[in-house]
This record gives structure tokens, C-alpha cells and sequence, in this order.
DNA sequence: GTCTATAGGCAGATAGAC
DNA sequence: GTCTATCTGCCTATAGAC
């Protein structure tokens, strides 16, 4: 509607963003119920008050939160995609993109709310499982260009094999950062890739 | 200590046994930080001081909760290593165990509390740890058993394959269950364990 | 064992001054 | 935009009667 939508300041984030990225950290780390307006307030030295003039409500801050989350992955598939030709490249890409969450000891945004799922405001709940379609729909375009160009090798649909990795990263994360060890997660997420991109003859 | 430890009455569980019963539900369901001494004293018709009774506190209740649900567990394991002589099969039943769960709109008690995990008390994360511990043991044993035999086939370590198995399948809970869908835990659990399952000549 | 009563703290949220 | 002040409600926990 408007013509100067928005001005990027790249001094300093606006309060919107930062508050948006804290919120976003301790979502990740502690989980949406696991942190407070006042447990963001406080990181920005700022009040719970000034937090609502932004975001109506912790919902409204979390539904703002996961849409941005969700569109910053988007694009890095689409970067992926366009960088990489090769599918066992983009596979392997993708699973580093998991990777760096976990070296910063957070979950996947969308992982952590999975689990939380059946506490979440209604409108929330809609965006993390179009989170995971997103996922699964690209992958499954990966797989499949992947398998056409001899590169990638799998019995099933290629959806049935997408979700099969989303689900395994996503495990792999869960029990990777209890144990503070990025090997777990590298160790599932190889084994996970290789089955696909190894020949499988049998089958 | 004592000659009669404990006498069970099969007519009615006491009322510490239906505490835990209702803690593990709500926090397989909703997470331990999902539910209240409330929550759990308003469905048995019981007041927040009668639980403080049983457990001292919200910390030791979560750790008795945890310590029954590991021994269930480990028990189900035993049953399953006495019953079915086949390493295929094991894993099938092992497998079995995460969609009975799911079955109930339940996550695995550990696969919740390990997102949950940082803001745990100290006590039950080790608990949480040897879980984890605990399954990949079990499955190293059942996995390297079954190699020898000829029954399954997998490059790598049976402990690196262990662990991918229970990443996989917490994995495939933790999303399946949003979607309010077995059949995409189902599909996950049998793409995993096939690639164990079938040969794999080029590896 | 279970209760009533209550404490003390923290949660999300709002009104209104600046 | 950010603040102070305040509200209401829920949380864990405790004291003490029955």
C-alpha cells in the first residue's frame, strides 16, 4: 500500500526486530512457554509495557515470530537451490542449515513447537505445520529432480523420503543438544543422506 | 528394608501411583512445563497440598515420573529380547512401542523433556540422558546380534546406527503427532528400518 | 492422608502520564 | 515509543486443623 514500506536501518535493528530476535532465541532454547514478555523486556532493557505496544499479546509476538522464521528458511532453500546443482550437495546443504541452529544450542523454532503443539494459540499451531509442508514439499522437489538425474537412489514417493529426513534431522536436533554434541547430530544426519544417496540395487 | 515393601491392591491404584499415572500423561501431552499441581490435583479431586504430601515438590514429582516411565520402558525392552528371536522383528517391536504412545496423542516422555530440556531441574535431566542411554544400548545389542546373524545389514557402528534409529523415531513422533496422523509415524519407522532390513550390497 | 487458608512470586495485560 | 503503576489470575509451596 504505502511506497516506502520500509527503510532499512542498518545501524541498529529497530525495537520490532530485536525483540523478534530475542524472542525468537528463547523460543528456541527454552521454548514458547519456557520464556516470558519480561524475560525479553529485560534483555532489551526495555518494560513489559513497551513489549505490547509492538505485539498485542505473546500470541500476536509468536505468530509475528514464526512467520519470519519461515520466511528466512524459504529463502535459504532458495538459495540452496539456485547455488547447487547437484541434489546430494543440496541435501547435504540443507542438513548444515540444522547444523548451525544446533551449534548455537537451539532447537528448529518449528521443532520446539511441535512438541509443544497442544499449548499453542490456534494460530500459531497453523503456521508450524505449514512450516513443515513448506519443507517437505521442497524436499520432495529436490528428491525427486535428484532421482531423475541418477543422482539420488530411493524406493517410495518422494514425499514418503522427504518427511522421512525432516523427521530425522529433527530427531537428530532433539537429542543432539541435550548431550551438547554436534557429532550426534552429524553422525544421524550422514547415515540419513547416504541411504539416499548411495545406489541401492535391491530395491 | 522392610519384608512387605509394597502390597499392590489391584481393585484401585493408591494415590500415588494415580498422581504419576496423571503427571506423565499431561506431561507426555503437553509438556512438563505444560501442567500445573493444579491440573494434576483438579482431575483426581484432590487439593495442590495433597500432592505435596506425595512429592514433595513439582521437581521430585517429575523425577519419579521419569524413573517409573525409564523401568516401564526397560521392561518392554527385556519383554520384547525374550519374545521374538529375530532382529527384524525386535526392531518392528521396538518400533511398535513409539506408535502405542503416539496412539494416545502422547509424545515419548523423553523426546518432550528433551526439548524441554534446559529449563529442567538438574535431577531429571540426568534421567532424561540415561533413557537415551539406556535405548541406544538396548538397540547396539539387538543390532549387532542381528548383524552377526545375517538378519541385518548396515555399514558403520551398531551404536552409530542406534542412535540414528532413535533419532528417527522420536523425530517421526514429534511431527506425526501435530498432524494428528500414525500413518506418518508408520511410514517414517518403516523407511528407517528398511534400510537396515534389506541388504545392502554396495555399501 | 486430605483438607482450608494463605503466603509470595510471577505471568500476561491495561490505563494513562510523559 | 517508553514509562510507572496496577490489576487479575495462576503458580508452587507451607502451616496447621481434622
Amino acid at each position: 500500500m504505502s511506497g516506502t514500506v520500509k527503510v532499512r536501518q542498518l545501524r541498529r535493528a529497530d525495537t520490532r526486530t530485536r525483540i523478534l530476535d530475542v524472542a525468537e532465541r528463547l523460543a528456541q532454547r527454552r521454548g514458547f512457554n519456557g520464556f516470558s514478555y519480561a524475560d525479553v523486556a529485560t534483555e532489551l532493557h526495555l518494560t513489559t509495557a513497551s513489549l505490547h505496544y509492538h505485539f498485542a499479546g505473546k500470541a500476536e509476538l509468536g505468530r509475528a515470530m514464526l512467520m519470519r522464521y519461515a520466511e528466512r528458511f524459504a529463502q535459504a532453500l532458495a538459495s540452496i537451490e539456485a547455488r547447487l546443482p547437484d541434489a546430494p550437495e543440496r541435501l547435504a546443504a540443507y542438513a548444515d542449515l540444522y547444523a548451525a541452529v544446533l551449534r548455537q544450542r537451539r532447537l528448529c523454532l518449528c521443532g520446539m513447537l511441535a512438541a509443544e503443539y497442544q499449548t499453542l494459540p490456534k494460530p500459531m499451531r497453523a503456521c508450524v505445520l505449514r512450516f513443515f509442508d513448506d519443507n517437505e514439499c521442497w524436499l520432495s522437489r529436490i528428491l525427486e529432480t535428484g532421482r531423475a538425474a541418477g543422482q539420488l537412489h530411493f524406493a517410495g514417493s518422494p514425499q514418503e523420503a522427504a518427511r522421512m529426513i525432516v523427521c530425522g534431522l529433527e530427531g537428530a536436533m532433539l537429542l543432539a543438544r541435550p548431550y551438547g554434541d554436534v557429532t550426534r547430530f552429524q553422525s544421524a544426519a550422514r547415515q540419513l543422506l547416504s541411504s539416499l544417496t548411495a545406489p541401492a540395487d535391491t530395491l
